[in-house]
RNA sequence: GCCCUUGUAGUUCAAUGGAUAGAACGAGGCUCUUCUAAGGCCUUGAUGUAGGUUCGAUUCCUACCAAGGGCACCA
């Protein structure tokens, strides 16, 4: 639609004979200001020496001599240019959703394109907090925009099995044996060996003893040659990893690979010695490669410590490298991660480049804001993190307070209130641009009013209820005999594809949050203002065809946020 | 000190260089004998400061101010 307005409004400017400069058809923010707008009279009013409200004006008159049965009306007003679509149009974009269905909003952007995505990055032995909730909603949310933009994705998840997080883990356990139970469910294990590890980890700072014992475990952890830490250290990894696979679970994500830092750290090694002297040189003993020679904005950074041990920078080319063994033609490798990492993946990308050449368009770095608390360091206080699953579990007792009046079995009480729950969750996370900090506050994560992800559920509940009464009275949805009046459900509704490709190609899943909300509003205040399924309401069929079409495209919304849309709740 | 990110209603966030800067929460009022009131309707308020580019700047440029992050053997 958007060419062709394009298009008309060049063989007017032709006819008019006034010069064409570059210029937009774009939506405009406000639905009073038409369906779509150009600003091509105030870009050629220049050249052509007129007034740019003349020149709307002209343009206007010239495109009403032969308008297109889309095109209801053209208006000029201030200068723009407005286009207001036809019934027919609208018409005939509900009847393109429910043929398209779960379709609806793919788009052919990255057709073919092979993308890895690596995102969560929790570390066995610690607890999964909620920072590491926050990359996974992000993370998953973008592999799935990147799928319905026509991308082959695959998940990868980089874990930290080596370090010395591992062995203040394993000295914690030590300290206190009775965080070594076996008893009790994988959740609760992987709770203790987090407490073992918060223990560990104020130890490591405030005592010089346990410290001196945590370092000697380290080196134990590296050669492996201890039977009693090796045994432990295989619980503790079991454990961990597997607590953590039933958290992705939860929230929707299934990982295709995944990445060990032990092994990337000799392979890691294995990249710098060959490079050294070439990219790298040796600095006080460690070996280092200075970025600031090639890009006066990076820094210098050590690859390889002086004690010979590869640092993190180093496991990320050995990580890299690995990731494109998966699959040498990949076109794009996207890393996802918070900013405070941003600062040190560009000089590992400069390095990589210099090693590298072919791959330096091929890697991309995102990284989304911090998470921060709203009254109260909750993240100063040692050991006091906010883990995910207690997260996870507050919000869905307090779903499950307030289905007490519905009517369901408690299996599926259960399941609803784990589906809302993560909607909670991750829509305060979704619902903004990703690049900036997020205050998180609790109460407001798992609020079900307004702008939130419960909202967009029930909204689309409602929908539901709707089309099962439709369906029970056998009135089947219909296009043609539709209402004059075009309404604002139908006026959002076909720019869901639009939007979707702008989410995918600023990799910015918030539009589609938003997009999500104003749909929902348009459709509540639609409800609340209509009866939709009525023997006596001659427009009643294509009101239900309209419900359809709500519920598909809230539907595949929500799953590009990687949000469930139950059916009831 | 240097580098990066960010400054928008009381609060949390929007706004591909365009029109009267949008929502939500909060506060106040109305609204269920109708398809789920986790809803709808109404009222209330903002671009950090100073310049510059432009027909037009929240958006781009410069300086300043403020917040957060990073800057050699942690990740």
């Amino acid at each position: 639609m958007k060419e062709k307005i394009k298009n008309l409004i060049k063989d007017a400017l032709e006819k008019i004979g006034v010069e064409e400069t570059d210029f937009i058809i774009e939506h405009p923010d406000d639905l009073k200001n038409g369906d779509f707008s150009s600003n091509v009279a105030m870009v050629c009013a220049k050249n052509a020496k007129i007034n740019p409200k003349e020149l709307a004006e002209k343009i206007k008159i010239e495109l009403d001599k032969n308008l297109p049965e889309e095109i209801a009306k053209v208006e000029a007003a201030a200068g723009f240019l407005n286009f207001y679509l036809s019934r027919k149009y609208f018409s005939k974009s509900i009847e393109e959703i429910l043929n398209k269905g779960k379709e609806y909003g793919k788009n052919e952007l990255l057709l073919g394109k092979k993308i890895m995505v690596e995102y969560t990055d929790p570390n066995p032995f610690k607890p999964f907090h909620i920072g590491h909730l926050m990359t996974n909603a992000v993370g998953e949310s973008i592999a799935r925009i990147l799928e319905h933009s026509g991308a082959e994705v695959a998940r990868a998840n980089y874990q930290g099995d080596v370090g010395l997080h591992v062995a203040k883990a394993i000295y914690g356990l030590f300290d206190n044996e009775k965080l070594q139970s076996k008893a009790g469910s994988i959740a609760l294990q992987a709770g203790n060996i987090g407490r073992a590890y918060s223990r560990g980890a104020e130890l490591y700072e405030t005592d010089e003893k346990a410290k001196k014992e945590i370092d000697e475990i380290n080196k134990k952890l590296y050669v492996r040659n201890d039977d009693k830490i090796n045994e432990i250290y295989k619980w503790g990894f079991d454990v961990t990893m597997e607590a953590f696979e039933d958290i992705y679970k939860i929230l929707g994500t299934k990982f295709d690979f995944y990445f060990l830092e032990s092994v990337m750290a000799s392979l890691g090694e294995e990249v710098v010695r060959a490079n050294a002297g070439k990219v790298f040189e040796e600095s006080d003993g460690a070996v280092v490669f200075k970025a600031d020679k090639h890009d006066p904005k990076l820094h210098t950074r050590v690859f390889i410590t002086s004690q010979g041990l590869p640092t993190y920078e180093a496991k990320e080319l050995g990580l890299t490298e690995e990731k494109f063994k998966t699959d040498p033609d990949m076109d794009l490798s996207i890393t996802i991660t918070a900013n405070e990492q941003m600062d040190y993946m560009r000089v590992v990308a400069k390095a990589l480049s210099i090693i590298h050449p072919e791959l330096e368009n091929r890697m991309k770095h995102i990284t989304h804001g911090m998470m921060r608390f709203v009254g109260g360091k909750m993240s100063s206080r040692k050991g006091n993190v906010v883990t995910g699953e207690s997260l996870l579990n507050d919000v869905r007792d307090m779903v499950l307070e307030k289905m007490t009046d519905r009517n369901f079995s408690s299996e599926e009480q259960e399941q609803i209130a784990n589906e809302v729950g993560v909607a909670a969750i991750k829509y305060s996370i979704l619902k903004q641009s990703i690049g900036g900090d997020i205050i998180y506050d609790f109460e407001k994560s798992i609020s079900f009013d307004g702008d939130s992800g419960p909202y967009l559920q029930y909204s689309y509940t409602r929908a539901n209820s709707v089309l099962e009464k439709a369906q029970k009275e056998n009135i089947l949805p219909d296009f043609e005999n539709a209402p004059e009046e075009i309404l604002e459900l139908e006026k959002l509704l076909y720019k869901f594809p639009r939007i979707v490709a702008r989410s995918a190609f600023e990799y910015e899943p918030h539009y589609i949050a938003n997009h999500l909300v104003e749909i929902a509003r348009a459709f509540n205040s639609f409800y609340g203002n209509n009866l939709i399924v009525s023997k006596d309401d001659q427009y009643s069929s294509y009101k239900i065809a309209l419900t359809y079409a709500f519920s598909f495209v809230m539907k595949n919304g929500l799953s590009l946020l990687g949000i469930e849309a139950p059916r009831k709740m």
